[in-house]
DNA sequence: GACCTGCTGCGGGCTG
C-alpha cells in the first residue's frame, strides 16, 4: 500500500491530519515517484490534493541533509507560492526543512540566508531565476547544482506559449548546472496535448502521465437575453441578481470593463431592495491591496454571502475558499478556461459545482454550448504549438551572454543548440540570428568571443528584460492618497468624465500626464471604463462543433426556454442550406445584394484565409464571433477564383513579407521578435499568428454551399 | 470580441 512506502514523518503527518484514505492521484504518485526515476506529469481535476501527491513522496524520497537547494518549485504566479508556502511549510512540519520564497515581492533578508546556507525547497517564478542566470550566475551555481526534484504547478498554463518556451529554456540551463540530472513533475487540472506536457521534461521517453479522469457533478444552467446595446441588460442583471443574492458567487464576464459593470449595477439593486453589500471586482486594473482583502474576505468568510465579479485573475489555483456558483456571462474563448472556472466552486467533496451560462446573442450562446458539450466529451484544445521560437531563442542569447559576461560565439551556437527549448532550430538558423544581433550592437565581436553590444546593454539592463511578455502603460487612479487600481490611457480619461473601478464610481477630477496619476473622487453614475486588446484566438473544434449543433436535431435539457428558442431559429436559418459533410460542407448565403461565406474554423484559419482572399482581390470583411465573412464582390467573381485561391500558399513568405512592411503591428504579439532578421520576423509570423497548413488542408476540400 | 503573468541592484533616507 502506498501509505506504508511513505518516511515515517511523512506518514505522521498524514495520521495527525486525520486523512481516512488518499486521493487516488496520491496513491498512484507515491507508488511510481518512490519507485522509479522517472518524470511524472500528474493530471487531476482542481482540488483534487496534486500538490500533495507530489511533495508526500518527494519528501519522503530525498535527502535534505544534502547541501544546496533538493526541490524547486516553479510557479505561474507569485500569489500561487504565497499560497502554497504555507501547504509546502506545514507538510514539513516533521522534518527539518526550510522552505524560501523567492520571487521579487519576498523577503531579501530571507533569501540572503539562503544564499549562505543553500538547503531545502525553494518557490520561484520564471522571471526570477531568469534574473538569478542574467545577473547572479554565480548564486544559480551555489544554490541549484544539487536539485533532486522540480515541480512545475500549472503546467497548462506553460504549454504552448513563450514564457513556457522561456521555461524550457531555464530547465535546460538548470539542468547544465546540475551535477546529476535531476527529475521532473508537473501537475495540471487541464492537458489539452500529453506529449507537449511532457516536453518540459526534456526527457519525453522517461516521462510518465498519471491521470485520474474522475470528473465532479457539475449543474449547468443555460440563460439567454439577447442584447444589441452595449451596456448590459436590465433583465439580465435582475435575473442574475436573484440567482446569486444569497450565495457566494464568482461571476466571470470575459472583460474587465464588463467585470466592473456587473459588480457595480449588482450591487445598485441589492442596495435598494437592502441585500447584503459585499460586491466586488477583481482583476489586473484593480489594486493589488484591494485584490488582497477580497480573496482574504473570501476565504475568511463561511456563512455570508459575497459577489465577485473577475477575469481570468481568479482563475488559476489560488484557493479563495468555498464557492456556491460560478456564472460566466458569454462563451469562454477555450474549454480549458470553462474547465478552470467551474473547478474554482464546491471545492470540498461531495459538493457538487453549479454553473450558469449566461449568453446575450446568439453566436456567443452557440459557442458556450459547442464549448459545455466539448467538455462533456472529454476534449480539451491543444496547445499552440511552436517548433522555432526564434523570439525566445534571441532573448535566450542575450540572457547566456549577459550571465556569462561574454561567451566564445561557438559555444553560445552549440549552449543554444544543444538547449531542449530549442532541437527544433538548425544551427545556420541560429547563426543566422547571432549575426543580426552583432550587426545591430545588440552584441559584440571581440575576436572569437562574443559581449553585450552598446545597444544590447540598455536592453539588458532593463528591469524589463526578464519577462518575455509584453505589457501596456498604465495611469494609477488615487482618491485621497489611496490607490484604487491601474488603468490603460484612453480617450474616455479626461477630467469630468465619470469611470467605474473596483466595483465603484468615480468622477475624475484631475489627471497628470507626468507622473501617470488619475485622482478622483465618489460619484453616482458612470460608464465602463475602456480596456485596448487584441482578439480571442478560438480552436477550429469548437467552431465544427457549432456547425455540428446547427444540423443535428437533438434537444438539450440545459438550456432554458429562450436558449431553446433561439437554438431552433438558428437552426431553421440553417437550414437553408443542404450540408451534409460537416467536414468540408461550408454554407454561402446569396442574397441580391449580399454574399456572406461561413467557414465555421478558428480564428487564426480564418485569418489565413482573409490574407488568401485578400491576395485575390476579393474584398471582405471578417466577423470571427460568427466566423464569417461578408464578400463584396459578385457571387461568380468568387466562385471562378476560389479554386484558386489556395494557390499563393506555395509561396506565402513573400505575401506576408509584403504584409508585414506595410503595416510592422503585425508582430506586437512577440516582445523580442521585433530585433529578428526580418525573414525570421516572417517565419514566426507565419507559425504564430497564421495556420498555413490546416488552411491548405480546410480550402482544398472545402465546398460552398448555396442556400436553396 | 480578451484575459493574464514578473522584475535587479544600488544608494539615499528613515526608523528603531
Amino acid at each position: 500500500m502506498s501509505f506504508d512506502l511513505l518516511s515515517e514523518p511523512i506518514r505522521k503527518y498524514i495520521r495527525d491530519k486525520g486523512w481516512e484514505q488518499l486521493r487516488p492521484i496520491q496513491t498512484a504518485s507515491i507508488a511510481k515517484i518512490l519507485s522509479t526515476d522517472d518524470n511524472y506529469i500528474l493530471a487531476s481535476r482542481t482540488a483534487s490534493g496534486k500538490t500533495e501527491a507530489a511533495f508526500l513522496p518527494i519528501l519522503s524520497k530525498v535527502d535534505f541533509n544534502e547541501t544546496g537547494v533538493r526541490v524547486v518549485y516553479i510557479s505561474p504566479l507569485i500569489a500561487l507560492i504565497n499560497d502554497q508556502f504555507y501547504r509546502i511549510e506545514e507538510l514539513c512540519k516533521n522534518l527539518d526543512v526550510t522552505v524560501t520564497k523567492w520571487h521579487g515581492e519576498a523577503n531579501k533578508t530571507l533569501k540572503d540566508r539562503l544564499i549562505k546556507q543553500p538547503n531545502g525547497i525553494v518557490l520561484i517564478t520564471p522571471e526570477s531565476l531568469e534574473a538569478m542566470f542574467v545577473n547572479k550566475p554565480f548564486n544559480v551555481k551555489q544554490l541549484f547544482s544539487n536539485i533532486k526534484y522540480v515541480v512545475i504547478d500549472e503546467i497548462h498554463s506553460f504549454i504552448g506559449t513563450d514564457r513556457g518556451t522561456q521555461l524550457k529554456s531555464l530547465l535546460s540551463r538548470l539542468q547544465n548546472v546540475n551535477s546529476k540530472p535531476f527529475n521532473i513533475v508537473g501537475l495540471s487540472a487541464t492537458i489539452g496535448d500529453y506529449n507537449e506536457a511532457k516536453k518540459f521534461t526534456g526527457n519525453e521517453l522517461k516521462t510518465k502521465v498519471l491521470l485520474d479522469r474522475t470528473a465532479k457533478e457539475i449543474n449547468a444552467l443555460f440563460r439567454y437575453f439577447k442584447n444589441k446595446n452595449e451596456e448590459l441588460p436590465l433583465k439580465l442583471l435582475k435575473d442574475l441578481y436573484i440567482e446569486t443574492k444569497d450565495n457566494k458567487v464568482l461571476i466571470f464576464p470575459n472583460s474587465r470593463g464588463r467585470a466592473e459593470e456587473v459588480a457595480v449595477k449588482l450591487k445598485k439593486i441589492s442596495d435598494r431592495v437592502k441585500g447584503h453589500s459585499d460586491y466586488f471586482s477583481h482583476h489586473s486594473s484593480v489594486d493589488k491591496e484591494v485584490r488582497e482583502y477580497v480573496e482574504y474576505f473570501a476565504k475568511n468568510n463561511n456563512r455570508q454571502s459575497f459577489c465577485i465579479s473577475c477575469t481570468s485573475t481568479l482563475e488559476l489555483g489560488i484557493d479563495i475558499g468555498t464557492v456556491d456558483e460560478i456564472v460566466q456571462i458569454d462563451a469562454t474563448h477555450s474549454i480549458t478556461s470553462l474547465i478552470q472556472r467551474v473547478g474554482r466552486s464546491g471545492r470540498k467533496d461531495r459538493e457538487s459545482s453549479n454553473l450558469f451560462l449566461y449568453a446575450t446573442n446568439e453566436w456567443s450562446l452557440l459557442q458556450s454550448v459547442a464549448c459545455w458539450l466539448l467538455y462533456k466529451e472529454g476534449f480539451i484544445e491543444p496547445p499552440q504549438t511552436n517548433e522555432k521560437p526564434y523570439d525566445i531563442l534571441l532573448h535566450q542569447a542575450l540572457s547566456i551572454t549577459k550571465g556569462h559576461s561574454g561567451v566564445r560565439l561557438t559555444d553560445l551556437v552549440k549552449q543554444l543548440k544543444e538547449n531542449f527549448a530549442f532541437n527544433q532550430v538548425e544551427v545556420s538558423e541560429i547563426e543566422a540570428i547571432l549575426n543580426h544581433l552583432i550587426e545591430i550592437d545588440f552584441l559584440e565581436k571581440l575576436q572569437h568571443e562574443v559581449i553585450i553590444g552598446v545597444e544590447g546593454e540598455k536592453i539588458v539592463n532593463s528591469r524589463d528584460f526578464y519577462s518575455v511578455f509584453k505589457t501596456e502603460e498604465n495611469f494609477k487612479v488615487v482618491n485621497a492618497g489611496n490607490t484604487i487600481g491601474e488603468i490603460p490611457f484612453s480617450p474616455q480619461i479626461i477630467e469630468d468624465e465619470n469611470i467605474l473601478l473596483s466595483a465603484k464610481i468615480w468622477k475624475i477630477k484631475f489627471v497628470d500626464h507626468k507622473s501617470k496619476k488619475i485622482e478622483v473622487i465618489p460619484a453616482k453614475d458612470g460608464k465602463k471604463p475602456m480596456f485596448y486588446g487584441g482578439g480571442a484566438t478560438i480552436h477550429s473544434k469548437i467552431r465544427e462543433k457549432m456547425l455540428e449543433i446547427l444540423y443535428s436535431e437533438t434537444g438539450y435539457d440545459f438550456l432554458d426556454q429562450p436558449s431553446c428558442d433561439e437554438t431552433e431559429t438558428l437552426r431553421k436559418d440553417f437550414s437553408v442550406f443542404n450540408v451534409r459533410i460537416l467536414q468540408s460542407d461550408r454554407p454561402l448565403l446569396t442574397t441580391e445584394k449580399h454574399l456572406q461565406l461561413f467557414t465555421f474554423t478558428g480564428t487564426r484559419i480564418n485569418r489565413t484565409i482573409q490574407l488568401l482572399l485578400n491576395i485575390a482581390g476579393i474584398k471582405n470583411t471578417l466577423d470571427d464571433s460568427s466566423s464569417s465573412f461578408d464578400i463584396e464582390v459578385p457571387k461568380q467573381e468568387l466562385i471562378s477564383k476560389w479554386n484558386s485561391l489556395i494557390q499563393p500558399l506555395a509561396d506565402i513568405d513573400s505575401h506576408i513579407t509584403i504584409l508585414l512592411q506595410a503595416n510592422p503591428a503585425l508582430l506586437d504579439f512577440s516582445k523580442w521578435g521585433r530585433y529578428l532578421p526580418e525573414n525570421f520576423q516572417v517565419k514566426l509570423i507565419k507559425d504564430k499568428y497564421f495556420d498555413i497548413e490546416y488552411t491548405g488542408q480546410l480550402l482544398a476540400t472545402m465546398k460552398l454551399i448555396e442556400n436553396k
